[in-house]
DNA sequence: CTGAAAGCGCTTACAG
DNA sequence: CTGAAAGCGCTTACAG
């Protein structure tokens, strides 16, 4: 009753079968190519357009050491930042010849994943949402398998790509401090991850660079949910002397933030600047404009992607050498942040 | 000199070893446990846990029926739905103990998606990107693993869940027209897309009902691209008579109409009213507050992977029935959408 | 309830 | 350059 639905698979025998060799055969002629005789290289050829054949990739990465495909461990899409880069990453290694199969890091522990990826053995892996100090490093670092960390490092080191977060912080502060700003709130993710870490180093060695001390009561690092980061900053705002300036540990947090201020009928910059890193998309726009550091015309997933595939052809020779690249961060000015205004100062010191 | 990495696969041959019985028990131990002795199901547990073994998915897929896997193959995540809803199909299927493994239409035709699907054996497919009259859907229809369409259909039906979109444009168009708006601009992607192609014909109906004619070159269909839709709306309000209000396909387009209006100088609603369909988050945003037609509380995607699960289960016994779920849409009335303003009117009146 | 055997579709030494 | 054979790690009738 099902129909079409019931045909047989096309396997290489039925290849075979029709060209009038054996299977081994069919095998070379998709592998090695070049050591098959041409003639019957063209004869296999026609037999796989004639039946249409597609090899059974199940049954290939059982035995095979190649397959072509990459797996990609990345956070959340929530995230504009890794929507992007997944985005990046696949174009990339589709163009090169691999698939990618992605995992997101919400679908289970990355043991779990890591299980799964050396089941379908892929001949490499791409991670982007590894904690600081995620006790898994070392079953993916000692897996067999090409890894290449992006984004967020692990404290082992590694091969990674990510930002210099520090200097990225130093520049996003000292941009604010220039225009004026010594009451600087900073709200981040967890440090638990060593982008958001190194970022809050940056933004504290600028600070006192300056001389400026930080509040305590103007730091805080939350889960990033959207309820929590609106209830924080209305906290942050109603106080007698609001912080006149905004750093958020990455732009999705910034432009949640930016939604909490406007409906709290503040202005931005007038009332409050805000900035943040990573420069995705949306910060670019015109009703958003956020003064934001990242690393433009470079990116960071299309490298990572690169230098894997790169390091995966490499295996097959001579000794390894680590990868380990550091992008400069780029500051983008934007409508967010703006000089603290007279009656803000005003305000202060008449207060102090 | 790799160390670890070298390691052997445990296989079920070893806890079978460890166990001290057959690889067949510790195959039915993990998937049919209660046909094994009690006691002997506990050892191979054991001898499960001792190893860390975890099955080769390549190997089972090869031969099992179920791989607790489902395929979504989804439209670029350039688009916020998109994103949208792989995350939430994910994280969904995840929680019923399924994987998912996104393919993205970007990966190549959908010809190769499902030769590669079908390899891998997957247990269901989720489509969200098929054209209308793509010529590849009799393949998924009768390729024996259950398929559902969601967000766009095919123009032979089959299994979908989409939103009513004829409605959702006429409500959309409607609340315009209440608006005292007479001279709307249309743009959107190509019509070969089936929630683009209703749109368009909830929009024509409802302007037709009111007795609005449609002036031709106030109609656009575009490739969606960020520099192309700039451009046209440059285009469309520097005519003499400009529309005083936007009708865009999607929300991700509108939002970069957005964006070339507010580059224009041109206010929102005041200069022009813009509209949208999907209800993407963003659109909520305080500083984008676009008015959006989409289905709010009852997230497509969820519903899809929802009825797929249940369709997989239901394909071992009786026969199937057609899964076909309109959504009913929903309204959103935001901030840019405006009344028709007296200066508009009257420029446009003074020059008729 | 359990084990031995066959087989899923492929690739890779091993002989020729 | 080519084929027969073994095997990747699993599951599933088939006997018991």
């Amino acid at each position: 009753m099902q129909g079409k639905g019931e045909r047989k698979i096309v396997s290489s025998k039925d290849v075979a079968r029709l060209a009038g060799c054996s299977q081994s055969t069919v095998s070379r002629v998709l592998n090695r190519p070049e050591s098959v005789h041409p003639d019957k290289r063209e004869r296999v050829l026609q037999a796989i357009e004639a039946l249409q054949y597609k090899p059974n990739m199940a049954a290939r990465s059982l035995v095979a050491k190649q397959t072509y495909t990459i797996a990609l461990i990345s956070g959340t899409l929530r995230n504009d930042f890794f929507a992007e880069s997944t985005d990046r990453i696949v174009e990339y290694a589709r163009k090169q010849g691999y698939r990618t199969i992605v995992y997101f890091e919400s679908e289970g522990s990355l043991g779990d994943i890591l299980a799964q990826v050396r089941s379908y053995k892929v001949d490499g892996i791409l991670i982007s949402c590894m904690k600081l100090e995620d006790p898994h490093y070392e079953a993916f670092a000692t897996c067999g398998i090409p890894c290449i960390w992006f984004n967020r490092r692990h404290k082992r080191g590694g091969n990674y790509i990510s930002m210099d977060n520090i200097t990225a912080a130093s520049m996003l502060t000292r941009h604010l401090l220039d225009l004026g700003h010594r009451s600087i709130a900073y709200l981040s993710g967890h440090r638990d991850i060593s982008t958001l870490d190194e970022r809050w180093t940056g933004f504290e060695a600028a600070m006192q660079d300056a001389g400026v001390p930080i509040a305590e009561d103007q730091v805080h690092f939350l889960d990033p949910e959207d309820s929590a980061i609106q209830k924080l900053t209305w906290k942050l705002m109603q106080r007698l002397t609001p912080p006149t300036a905004l750093v958020c540990g990455h732009d999705e947090l910034a432009i949640v933030c930016m939604d909490a201020l406007l409906s709290m009928g503040l202005r931005i910059p007038e009332d409050v600047s805000v900035a943040g890193f990573d420069d995705i998309r949306m910060s670019g726009h015109q009703a958003i404009q956020l003064t934001s550091v990242g690393q433009h015309r470079f990116d960071m997933g299309e490298v990572a992607a690169e230098q894997l595939i790169a390091l995966m052809h490499a295996e097959a020779g001579k000794e390894q050498s680590v990868i380990q690249f550091r992008c400069k961060p780029e500051l983008f000015v934007r409508k967010s942040t703006g000089p603290v205004r007279t009656e803000q100062e005003k305000a202060r010191n008449g207060r102090i």
